[in-house]
DNA sequence: TACTGGCTAGTTTTT
DNA sequence: CTAGCCAGTA
């Protein structure tokens, strides 16, 4: 964490240079409402900002005020955001109106990285020490591995990932293992869910770590255990601000409220900021109700609506409006603008197939560029990350510089995770989960044998790995070979554990780095991935070099894993619509807009309704990306799965407004089926809205349906899948013990039905959980 | 212990 | 189609 640091203590110059003043600075140029955002200090507030309308400011300046007015000391204030990044900015900028002083507020962070501070400060009250090391997805499916290993589960039945897919799922609506309903536990591995959350747990003891979302948990476990801790952090807190409120999940949420009880709810001093219209982490456990519910939560919360928006044209903000005015359930607010030009109308484009939507795209931004536009200022959003491919296969052809946002992490990639187990073996050396990782990597002959045989020492033992191996190259145990080996890596490793001591971390690295043999490891490997690797390897050295101790590093490593992209040059940037939000471009290209494909399938499937408006909420996140010029273009035939489908487009066009849109149709140039009369027609009626169902998109939907092999359940139907779901499995159109038959799997009889979701008894296949889309009566 | 073919599964991913 | 993982073989 780069704020580990000690802090300056607060220079109090530039704060009292402030007093006095009538209007401080910072007021200049905040429209009414977010002067009100701003000055509104003490109570409860909720600030609905959407796109655009300069949320970020708010909170930048807000906590300004609240410095130079001396309500507080930066050490008093809390402010939770959700990214490294956006935690970054609001520092550099309160830096900007506060000066340099305020570079020490040591809690402004994410929900995780503030929980673990916290954490590490009274780790012995949760049963760790204060140097546990935080695990990612990938330990975590090591270690899931190890458990359903010991309790003989079947992994290709019961994925490994699954499991830890539940695991996330109960820790982000912060339940314990003791709270985990028996429904939920039971259905994993015949019953064993809950079981191997309890050993999951107890592991992670052992192992003196922690996973992300124990942060949050133990974190909340810690404050209501321990009143007297708890009332510390109420003591020292004085205002609490948090940022995309929409996004956090029920664990933040309680998270928050412990920490705000320190007075009576109407009383606090919290202050969320965010927008329910773009709420688009459902699927990951946020809850946008937490932001829905605001005011019953802070009874007399001021809430303060920001609308004004400042990014993007007329049209593009009606066409965002009229789409997002499609949900039900939000809080209602209307973006508009002052700039009296409409701008450019948004474009919609029907194309063959996917190759010329990449042609298209590309033909555009060559366009564009040539008038003088930077590749910098235009994006390509895909709802996901297989669209990007075609793209950029037609930008290398064209070469269009670009940058892909997003796909494996720097610090994900497996030459990195190898360089950083052997540091934390260093730092940690109890930490089993580094040791299996680079125990034979580079390849010592230590196989899955000698592993096993340690693995049951340090069990017996109840001593790390590490520590095993020690006593076991003692004994007649292991073979000569391996022993011989083991012996010379545990002394490496204590003479690197020595020279951690006075090494730097980024020279320790590149020492280990060569001594272990890895480096000789890439040299030795031909393919073309390891010279990448070996960049990658000194880029990992050279982010090391601002660190002065190894601890220090690796807290940072664990939580801040973001692609700072430092690439400078000009580029087209490609990226999901997800990763795209609090972005803006000048020109957005918004391809894929097919049913199926965007709304996506399995959201509308698995969630109903709720996934639809999760999907639309996606529609305005991209929409509202756009400053001067959003493009839209849908292909009527797209590679699925290797095998060609031809595709409607989306919904969400037919939801555009006519008068803010304009279309083209190069598809029916093509030869391409093209729908409806002419690509315009739909959008000349009087009222296209008059009935949405009647529009050439929703009849070329039907009509593709009963034409579907097989004649399954419309699952394109939003509000029939939705039904099926709310209704809460009675309204599935199967019954308990129906023979079904499902394309790959078989027959099979129905012996649970949840929602829209079988579980069938298959004859040759066994017992699958499926979505009733896919089976039919047999 | 290390490699190679066959098989399976296949959104979105702030930490 | 294609990438990643596991099981069987050298």
């Amino acid at each position: 964490m780069a704020d580990n640091a000690p802090l300056p203590r607060p220079q109090a110059g530039p704060i009292t240079s402030q007093l006095g003043r009538r209007e401080p600075d910072y007021l200049n140029g905040l429209n009414p409402e977010q002067r009100d955002a701003v000055l509104t200090i003490d109570g409860p507030l909720l600030v609905l900002a959407g796109a655009g309308t300069g949320k970020t400011r708010v909170l930048t300046t807000r906590i300004a005020h609240i410095l130079t007015t001396k309500r507080a000391w930066p050490s008093e204030i809390l402010s939770v955001t959700f990214t490294n990044k956006a935690a970054r900015e609001m520092k550099d900028r309160i830096a900007r109106f506060v000066g340099a002083s305020v570079e020490g507020m040591p809690w402004l962070g994410t929900f995780h990285s503030i929980s673990a501070r916290i954490l590490r400060r009274h780790a012995e009250l949760v049963d760790l020490k204060s140097t546990f090391t935080i695990l990612d997805t990938d330990d975590q499916i090591r270690l899931i591995k190890q458990l359903l290993a010991a309790e003989n589960i079947d992994e290709k039945r019961w994925p490994a990932r699954q499991f830890a897919g539940m695991l996330d799922a109960w820790k982000n609506r912060g339940l314990l293992p003791k709270d985990v309903p028996a429904s939920d536990s039971g259905y994993y591995a015949n019953g064993k869910g809950g079981k191997l959350y309890h050993d999951y747990q107890a592991r992670l003891k052992t192992l003196n770590a922690a996973d992300f979302g124990d942060l949050l948990l133990e974190c909340i476990r810690l404050f209501r255990e321990n009143p007297e801790v708890l009332a510390e952090y109420h003591a020292k807190f004085k205002y609490m601000l948090v940022d995309e409120y929409q996004d956090s999940n029920t664990a933040q949420y309680l998270w928050l409220r412990l920490l705000a009880q320190g007075k009576p709810a109407s009383e606090a001093n919290i202050c969320v900021v965010g927008d329910d219209d773009q709420s688009i982490y459902g699927w990951r456990g946020a809850e946008v109700d937490n932001i829905l519910r605001f005011e019953t939560d802070f009874p007399g919360a001021k809430v303060i609506k920001l609308e004004r928006n400042y990014r993007s044209t007329a049209n593009i903000l009606k066409a965002a409006s009229t789409i997002i005015a499609n949900n039900e359930g939000r809080l209602g607010k209307t973006l508009f603008t002052d700039i009296a030009e409409a701008g450019e109308p948004i474009s919609f484009t029907q194309v063959y197939d996917s190759e010329e939507e990449a042609r298209t795209v590309g033909e555009e931004i060559e366009q564009y560029q040539r008038q003088g536009e930077a590749l910098n200022s235009m994006a390509i959003l895909v709802r996901a990350s297989f669209q990007m491919r075609e793209f950029e296969e037609r930008f290398i052809t064209l070469g269009v510089n670009y940058r892909v946002v997003g796909g494996p992490r720097f610090y994900e990639r497996k030459e990195i995770r190898d360089a950083l187990a052997y540091l934390r073996l260093v730092a940690q050396p109890a930490d089993d989960l580094a040791f299996e990782r680079i125990i034979n990597v580079p390849k010592r002959g230590l196989g899955d044998s000698t592993v096993k045989m340690l693995m049951e020492t340090a069990r017996h033992q109840r001593v790390p790995l590490l520590q095993a191996v020690r006593m076991m190259v003692e004994t007649e145990d292991l073979k000569p070979k391996q022993r011989t080996t083991l012996r010379s890596l545990v002394a490496q490793f204590d003479d690197w554990a020595w020279r951690s001591e006075s090494l730097p971390p980024y020279q320790l690295v590149e020492h280990m780095l060569e001594e272990s043999g890895y480096m000789d490891m890439l040299a030795a490997d031909k393919s073309v991935e390891s010279e990448g690797r070996k960049e990658n390897l000194k880029e990992l050295s050279r982010s090391m070099e601002e660190f002065e101790t190894l601890g220090g590093f690796l807290e940072h490593i664990s939580l801040v894993m973001d692609r700072d992209s430092a690439d400078a040059s000009d580029a087209v940037t490609i990226m999901t619509l997800h990763s795209a939000k609090g972005l803006e471009y000048n020109t957005v290209f918004l391809p894929g807009w097919e049913d199926g494909t965007f709304p996506s399938q399995r959201s509308m499937d698995e969630t109903g309704r709720a996934g639809l408006e999760e999907e639309r909420r996606l529609a305005y996140v991209g929409i509202t990306r756009g400053r001067k010029r959003v493009r839209i273009s849908a292909a009527q035939n797209r590679r699925i799965h290797g095998l060609w489908q031809s595709a409607i487009p989306s919904r969400f066009i037919d939801e555009l407004p006519p008068d803010a849109v304009e279309v083209t149709d190069r598809g029916s140039a093509y030869g391409g089926y093209g729908y409806g009369g002419g690509a315009t027609s739909r959008f000349n009626k009087a009222d296209p809205f008059e009935s949405v169902y009647e529009t050439p998109g929703w009849q070329r939907a039907r009509a593709n349906q009963s034409n579907r092999k097989g004649g399954g359940p419309l699952t394109i139907d939003g509000d029939l899948v939705a039904r099926s779901v709310d209704l809460g499995g009675q309204s599935s159109g199967y019954a308990l013990g129906e023979r079904v038959f499902h394309l790959k799997f078989g027959y099979g009889e129905v012996i649970q039905i949840e929602g829209n979701k079988l579980t069938i008894d298959f004859e040759k296949a066994g017992t699958k959980k499926v979505l009733e889309s896919f089976i039919k009566k047999g």
